[in-house]
DNA sequence: ATACAATATGACGTCTTAGTCATGTCAATG
DNA sequence: CATTGACATGACTAAGACGTCATATTGTAT
């Protein structure tokens, strides 16, 4: 945790020290990341530095935390009225709000999905805060889609889960990829994926692809069968 | 690439070099990894490695270079005498080389994962050489499978590759996890995937979600509701 | 045996980093 | 005015890294 002394600075200081870590997190890998280049682009005296944070991993768990409150702040916002959607349309909500989350705040997407494919010196601690992020809660949204028989019975479900938080984190990338976003696109923060044609034809052959695997009863075969 | 110096040193004192190499790109973000440490670990002067690479991209590059050479050399030896293979057959069988690699040469895959998810100074020549692991080829086998009927004619050919790419970097993490596999299992290098049944079954049950999701006639669905 | 080429060595100069600490500024309070 | 507590500063130490180079060693060919 950083100290009170952080806390207790003008909000402009603040801000400048939090958007140059994040820039230099979302850069560079965790242990190349260094406290004198952090000090210098954000122009304090290195003993300041030393007197808001403990060190590197503090910092560091900070802005991890930063990242998953402005998730979280961002999901509920989006969250539909509708409160009972089937298994296959909240998964669809769920990673079309992940991947608006990656466009609006790119860099804190990153240093999340860092935390996520690299090591850090301590996982565990990243781990708690990253979690944070929903991936972890397929395994039982299969389960329950099972129940509901949303689901096909003979899916392998913890598979099922795998395959569904490795494109959960990786779809985003995918996305701007396909549609050839630039980073102007983004960093404007206008685009907004709910909204997008292009964006929501994609969203709609990825949940094709994935209910006709996983799903008892997928439209898109009997959509294709019935013409 | 390397001087002809070091292709004159003797096998063991090459191997020595390399090992350490190999362990420190695994362990180690690139930026992070330290030719000191390196070369402390290989017991060689500092001198010496100079005399041997240009510098650390250059010794990087051949071990990714080495890397992709291991991966065809075993690819090619497991590629079963059927030449003819059916999509979805063929798709299993590439799954499975790459998870027997990356349990026969953990480091090695490790350092072309890093190549991967990590952003290398020079990404262009990197990306040229792991290409060479077989990630490119998914679009054509796509493409192809829709002609041959294998693959149902509505999937998004662009969108499945991604989905199969994700999948096939990710497979061999997921395996070991899910069975639990330990550094001894792998690093004795014994465990082979086509033999384990636990594997195997694990394979099927890929297979099955995979095949459900684009199959144009998912062999899963007919067997489980005829009975 | 001598000469020449190939290889090995590690000290060195220059940088960069992490973290500390003695000193300095400033505003509020008694 | 004087004191106190909060915040700011940057010089400094110790450690480590990179890449070079003058020198030493080894091997080979004449």
């Amino acid at each position: 945790m950083p100290t009170e002394t952080f806390f207790n600075l003008t909000e402009e200081k603040r801000a400048r020290i939090i958007g140059v870590a994040v820039d230099e997190f979302a850069n560079k890998p965790y242990l190349s990341v260094s406290i004198s280049e952090i000090v210098r682009r954000a122009a304090i005296a290195k003993g300041s530095f030393y007197q808001y944070f403990e060190g590197k991993k503090d910092l560091y768990l900070h802005l991890l935390s930063l990242g998953m409150a402005q998730k979280l702040a961002l999901v509920n916002q989006l969250k539909p009225s509708n409160n009972s959607l089937k298994t296959f349309d909240y998964l669809r909500w769920m990673i079309q709000a992940s991947v608006q989350f990656e466009l609006q705040y790119p860099r804190l997407a990153r240093i999340a999905y860092r935390a996520f494919v690299e090591e850090i010196p301590f996982p565990d601690e990243a781990t708690e805060l990253t979690n944070q992020g929903g991936a972890y809660l397929f395994n039982d949204l299969i389960a329950q889609g099972i129940l509901h028989e949303d689901v096909a019975p003979w899916v392998d479900t913890d598979m099922a889960a795998f395959l569904l938080r490795t494109v959960y984190k990786q779809f985003g990338h995918y996305l701007v990829s396909r549609l050839k976003l630039t980073a102007a696109d983004i960093s404007e923060g206008t685009f907004d994926v709910f909204e997008n044609e292009d964006a929501q034809q994609l969203f709609r052959n990825l949940m094709d692809l994935l209910e006709a695997g996983m799903g008892r009863d997928p439209e898109i075969r009997n959509h294709y069968f019935s013409k």
